[in-house]
DNA sequence: AGTTAAGCGGACGATATCGTCCGCATGGTT
DNA sequence: AACCATGCGGACGATATCGTCCGCTTAACT
């Protein structure tokens, strides 16, 4: 991980010190305001929240939709985290699952994933990495109808939403995190075979 | 239902017959333009979508707020109506559990719950209509763990917040019923004591 | 079929948000 | 310590959305 990203070396030279942390701060503060406010929320309140100017906002995301654009694919990467760390262990696959739903729970406050409430443009970054966390939740599954932990008819795509699900907070629930985890472990218990 | 509503009569007359009509159809768009693109949507859309003028619009809700709770009301009102008709029925309890959630995926593209995405302010009267709704599946889940079909650590804000989340429809998840309809059963198989 | 008040539509001024631009500040380098 | 390119902030003109207002239409009643 050092100079340029990944496809076709875009950037020049290495950000300055003071402009890495100022897009993380932005990226953290939009994340905060997406959940409060929803995607819609205005750039400004973005940039107070930050700490910076609208400028530097603008400077690392030239539009609006980048800015989302780079929540989505943070989260994405944090899902895939998680189902890496969870699939590591040699716990039976049940374990790992419930496992890695609690972890997203975990991240939900962080996590801005392409719910309702605005079209969120997934670019092709996005969709490497969320179709490698689907491979990585695909090997667990297929662990768990092995080992006898999972029933069988279970997809891949069931555990990333239920995870996105449990990532929303509803404003009027108290306490949420024990609810969602109430929620996960039943769940978990009508994944047995 | 006749005159004014519940609450001591506010409203002087009947409406005109095309005014229901239009009330109706503004609810049913913002409905489907909330879902589309958010609480945030413009009132022009709105309008424009039920095929009248703003200033109908306006009239029937006065301000945005105002027309986002009338939305809100009307969700809590079909989830009541969903459980009522859930525990009216003589079968075991969990299958009653089983057909509420499974109708809440139906209502699906009409609710509008108080899901991130900006603060739906939830007024009084549809605080009672949640607060019915509770009261049904709290009688819902009672029975079940009398009759043994149901774990008896299951929360009843639970279903509600579970149904509240299946509502939604992640737009990048095609044939989003089929797979809450999976959800919904791999939870309730969880629900078994 | 005439009367009238309730209801309708959409133009409009006010306000909020957007994204750009440019003079100043500062990290990095020699 | 001096230089300067990268980065910063926030004012600003352009645009989008808000909610009101009022002249016209039409349902409802006689």
């Amino acid at each position: 991980m050092n100079e340029s990203q990944s496809s076709a070396g875009v950037r020049r030279r290495e950000l300055r010190r003071d402009a890495v942390d100022n897009r993380e701060r932005v990226l953290a503060a939009a994340a905060a305001a997406v959940r409060r406010e929803g995607t819609a929320v205005p750039m400004a309140t973005v940039a107070a929240n930050a700490g910076v100017g609208v400028g530097t906002v603008y400077r690392h995301f030239p539009s609006r939709e980048a800015l989302l654009g780079a929540l989505t694919h943070r989260s994405f990467q944090m899902v895939l985290d998680a189902a890496t760390k969870a699939a590591e262990t040699d716990q039976p696959a049940i374990a790992a699952v419930r496992a890695f739903l609690h972890q997203t729970i975990e991240h939900g406050p962080d996590l801005v994933l392409p719910l309702h409430g605005g079209p969120l443009v997934v670019d092709e970054d996005t969709v490497k990495v969320r179709a490698q966390a689907h491979r990585r939740l695909d090997a667990l599954l297929s662990r768990g109808e092995h080992d006898g932990t999972i029933r069988p008819d279970v997809r891949t795509a069931d555990l990333v939403i239920f995870g996105a699900l449990l990532a929303q907070q509803l404003p009027y629930v108290p306490d949420w995190t024990r609810t969602a985890r109430r929620l996960v472990d039943i769940y978990v218990a009508g994944l047995a075979p």
